[in-house]
DNA sequence: CATGAATGAGAATTCATTCAT
DNA sequence: GATGAATGAATTCTCATTCAT
């Protein structure tokens, strides 16, 4: 059997091989099609062994999404760090927001628009509550672990309105008119894979275009 | 037993029922994670039941969409016919337009996040085809019923263009941005009631804002 | 509605359209693939008017095998009946058992086959009773009532035994003999379509002279 | 519970359990009519376990086949190799698989007459494509693991036609016819238990009798 | 630590049958 | 007589999870 070859391959850093595992069959099968027997499978162990090492299926999950969220909050901190001029620190870090959720839609789509649902036990979050004249409810962005790699691109709009770059003087406003933006794409270009959009470089190019230019001062 | 009760509340439009509680519950949980026989339990009928008014699952799903990209179609369309200054209608549009999400959450919900995989043929249950650097598919804008309301979008953006206001001058191009951009500030406000928003009318405004000073010519 | 139209066609002799329409399903689907609601669908009725003709499913079942062989039962006994040669009428009944089979595989199939299963209300007959060495049991034949016919296939080996034409002295046992020998090859090409018979009419003439040669005085 | 004594009684052989329940349920009801759940019922565990013992259903009723082709396949061999004068060997070769059948009536009746259409992709429910002037169907004999024990009729068959004992001259013609004939007094005395056949013994004497008359040269 | 076996709940459908109208 | 609506139980099959070993 393949027993020996298995164990001989790597016997200990089981979890992460689990992790490796559902990570790669989440990305290509989606969240929902991928069942603990095909992890267990793929590493080449029993349904049960997994068990061993999380709890349920939404604890791989979460941890997947930490993991991967912590790369973004990585790349963005990284453009926010280097010392280049606002504007352009702004647009390359959108740019990297929305490739990331690009490259990465399974834990984009989790992460930032069915967390609480997959994720947090069932416990319906509620969309019925958002109204239009509705007031914003207490952060629950700690518990979303992704959001917090938010924070980076506020860095960096600070710098810019601190700058005097901008026509908008609130961070938390500007922020999140870009957030809007670049969260928009990344949705409308996962979730539609049969809209007939224009070419994708080109229309992520424009839309980063577009959100800058919509907030610099003229 | 409830049977009379439950006749006496409602005997006839049994077929809406159902689609509201489909609704609903799709909005809430997914998809993917709604079964049949949850929607029977949410009406309080036998899942069969559900089959006489549906061929199946996708059936319902599609026409949820139908009738959801119907309202927004009415809605936007008025705006577009309306024969004021082309920018003006933009701006209204794009407002109309994340006004419809907020208040139809499921509805705008499930229409255009959840539905985009699961109506074509459930191939592909995951979100894995998006690639930062793919190529648009072909149009499938027809058997998407819905997608036409899009059609509304496009004409005020041609009117735009044609008397030379925008900096783009691909009304394609230039009207996914927007709707990208509308799109975005509409889930983010939908999905996250959590997140510490700036107050939702300055907000919607800014982005609208934002959106048209991105487009226009300066 | 096409209503009138179907009235117009007949308003009565329901039960006859009915057994019609089932009789046809059944030899083109199967028993078990047709439904009460397909019967009702190609008769233009609704699923319960058929239980105001029928008890239930094997009602109808029944009724269509009490039909169809006595049909079978006036081809054999005009063979019987004509004042041809014994052997001569013995080859053309026995060909005209087998053609029937043929014609009316499911019919046949129900009744010689499967009969006491499906047709009287599940109590399993018992096939495990048989045993090389076992004693016949009682009649059921009255209500197998397609084995009747079985009797003129007995006038007929009886003529034969009268005229000295056979080697076998015993009624019975000719008969049971050469109803064996049609029941196999009729079965045979019923139930196994995917085996490579040679030709079937062939086949089915030389089982036909075996049987004749096997039994008559040399 | 249940569970322990359960165990106690067999807590191996699972898999035979289920192909014991399942020929069992199968000859006495009809393949179609069995449910796994009825299976499941019957050996007394969770319908989800045969899944672990069994793909789904056919694959059962495959196995079942193959088991009993290949006893069948055994007992006639051992009368085909022993060095007897050819029309013996068919004597006995022919008893030999009467034998059989009486003596594994279930075994039987899966194999030989219930397995037809169910095996092989579920296409035809019916019986339907019977026809009396068809063409024989390629083969599939090969996928039909079984008929293989077919071959050794044919094997004793070819040897009576070279020393001249037969009036027929095609091998594959007069193996047909014969095996007609065994298959047509098997099932007749399997599924018939009710018809006053006369004594058991001396009714399958005289079919091999007639068939051997019947196919030999005079 | 790991497993193999088992389970119970649930998935989408289908269908014979009933019954108030 | 006839129907439309409804149901409950059935179908095959999947899966997260548990647990004795």
């Amino acid at each position: 059997m393949g027993v020996q070859e298995r164990k001989a391959r790597q016997k200990e850093n089981l979890r992460q091989e689990i992790l490796d595992a559902a990570r790669d069959l989440f990305a290509h099968q989606g969240v929902e099609s991928v069942s603990m027997r095909k992890i267990a499978e793929r590493i080449e162990y029993s349904p049960g062994t997994i068990y061993l090492y999380f709890n349920d299926k939404n604890e791989i999950l979460k941890t997947l999404c930490d993991e991967t969220f912590s790369r973004l909050h990585q790349k963005i901190q990284a453009i926010r760090d280097d010392k280049s001029e606002p504007l352009s620190s702004l647009r390359r870090g959108l740019r990297a927001y929305i490739e990331f959720g690009l490259q990465n839609p399974n834990h984009y789509m989790v992460t930032f628009v069915l967390a609480g649902r997959a994720l947090h036990e069932n416990q319906n979050p509620g969309w019925e509550r958002a109204s239009f004249h509705g007031t914003p409810k207490e952060q629950d962005l700690e518990c979303d672990s992704g959001h917090r790699c938010f924070d980076n691109l506020r860095s960096i709009v600070r710098k810019c309105i601190e700058e005097g770059l901008f026509r908008i003087d609130d961070v938390e406003e500007a922020s999140q008119v870009l957030w809007a933006g670049v969260h928009g794409i990344t949705t409308l270009l996962i979730t539609k894979p049969g809209f007939p959009f224009v070419e994708q470089t080109r229309l992520v190019e424009r839309v980063v275009e577009v959100l800058v230019e919509g907030v610099r001062r003229p």
